[in-house]
RNA sequence: GCCCCCAUCGUCUAGAGGCCUAGGACGCCACCCUUUCAAGGUGGAGAUCAGGGGUUCGAAUCCCCUUGGGGGCACCA
């Protein structure tokens, strides 16, 4: 409706007109231009009907499309990162499109009408558009309205160099922030791509509020930008290491939840992890995060009920299986001498210690065995740590488990 | 094909004539720290500033050409 009054007025100004011509004219218009080396424009044949040609097209059954007159000269603008522009009008492509013949408003047309409708002041928008803009200066003059101030920003590109573009490539934010990217990281990646502060060294950083402050258009680049994930991940990790502990709980419960969802369905029998608990755990997984979706495999292993335990990993480069079961039972014994109430890494760690010690084994041989027997994992937080979150009762019982399993193995070699 | 834009390490960039034997960050490599993984620290490799002409006492910085890359030219958005 507001297409179409805007329409209407230009009409009546004579600043657009009807086109009848077909589809097949304008095809064959462009071959011809085509063959001639000539850049592909509208000719202007309706440019000037009389009123009896209408009418006859009108008979005929036609249904013309709105095109508005491009007219000559040059348009100049100012565009706040590119400087002085000019373009001449009759590199746009002869009179465009503004209303389809079944009378529905085309793009260039329909923002110019919203910008002109929501007096818009500044338009910032892709370098894409740059050669677009003059037919949109040309519609904002014609509809009299000022016209507003351009920024065009440097394209972010593929690895290719080609343009990112929302049909082939991964382009919404909320897919990343699916991805456990956090808007943080993010708004400072994106704001580094084709900016940069200016201050020199380590200035690399930046948060939505201090960005308000130094960002400047004037010193965004011209060229585009590869959009580099590598160092979005960093920026993520940096970002996540600022967050504060219930801050970074509420956000990556979310993911630590799918992934148990996933176990669930798989038949595993999984534990609810509380809030509380997983504010104690924070400092276990707080600078081991890339993403927040790595949240699920750094924690998984204390919700599950059953461990599953691959016994390959579970037996350190420099010992054998019997090694293992006798280090397993040993630790069992040193930790059940700890008991459940002084049940802390302070308390856990010396002991352990001595004990690779007394028996001459390295301690990362015997932390190893461990880890992979309450985790099954040779990647975990610190170990203390996570025999702690474990809980006693557990971490017994997974070292049984494993020494069990070892057990197995054996006997059946035998 | 026509029009427009761009051009410094693999990537993002600092650099607005002498401060540049080109600085930082990501990534990579090494070492340190260390119970694993991370994080952190230190160091390193990595750019004849796309190429060629000018201008200038002096050019990554200014001008021209070439080359390369990108974008736009729809009854798409």
């Amino acid at each position: 409706p507001l297409y179409r009054e805007a329409a209407e007025q230009l009409l009546r100004e004579d600043k657009a007109y009807f086109c009848y011509c077909s589809r097949e004219q304008l095809e064959a218009d462009k071959a011809a231009q085509e063959a001639a080396r000539e850049a592909p424009r509208y000719v202007g044949r309706c440019a000037h009907l009389t009123a009896g040609q209408r009418r006859a097209f009108e008979a005929e059954g036609r249904k013309p499309v709105t095109r508005f007159r491009v007219g000559v000269g040059t348009i100049a603008f100012d565009d706040l990162v590119r400087g002085h522009v000019e373009i001449d009008a009759s590199d746009l492509g002869g009179d465009l499109i503004i209303i389809r013949s079944d009378g529905t408003p085309l793009y260039h047309f329909s923002v110019c009408v919203d910008d002109a409708e929501m007096a818009m002041t500044h338009i910032i928008r892709g370098e894409d558009h740059l050669s677009n803009t003059p037919k949109h200066i040309l519609l904002f003059r014609a509809l009299g309205v000022e016209v507003p101030q351009f920024a065009h920003l440097p394209l972010i590109l593929n690895p290719d160099r080609t343009k990112m573009s929302k049909r082939k490539s991964q382009t919404a934010m909320a897919d990343y922030i699916a991805q456990g990217f956090i808007r943080e990281a993010l708004v400072n990646h994106l704001a580094l791509l084709g900016w940069a502060s200016g201050n020199g060294d380590e200035a690399e950083i930046f948060g939505l509020e201090e960005l308000t402050q130094v960002f400047d258009l004037d010193r965004v680049h011209r060229g585009g930008a590869i959009f580099d994930r590598e160092r979005l991940e960093w920026l993520n990790g940096q970002w996540i290491r600022r967050l504060a502990p219930d801050e970074l709980v509420s956000r990556m419960a979310p993911f630590l939840e799918a992934d148990l969802a996933v176990l669930r369905a798989e038949g595993r029998a999984v534990r609810e992890p509380a809030e509380a608990e997983l504010l104690t755990l924070v400092p276990l997984v707080q600078e081991r995060l890339p993403t927040l979706a790595a949240v699920g495999s750094l924690l998984d292993f204390l919700f599950v009920e059953e461990l599953e335990v691959d016994p390959r990993l579970l037996v350190p480069k420099r010992w054998d299986a019997a090694a293992t079961i006798e280090g397993l039972a040993e630790a069992r014994r040193v930790i059940a001498t700890v008991g459940p109430v002084a049940y802390e890494a302070d308390e856990l760690e010396p002991r352990l210690r001595e004990l690779a010690e007394d028996r001459g084994w390295k301690a990362g041989d015997l932390f190893m065995a461990i880890r992979v027997a309450v985790t099954g994992k040779t990647a975990t937080p610190p170990l203390f740590d996570t025999l702690v979150a474990l809980g006693y009762e557990r971490t017994l019982a997974r070292l049984d488990a494993a020494r069990e399993l070892l057990d197995g193995l054996a006997a059946r070699a035998v």
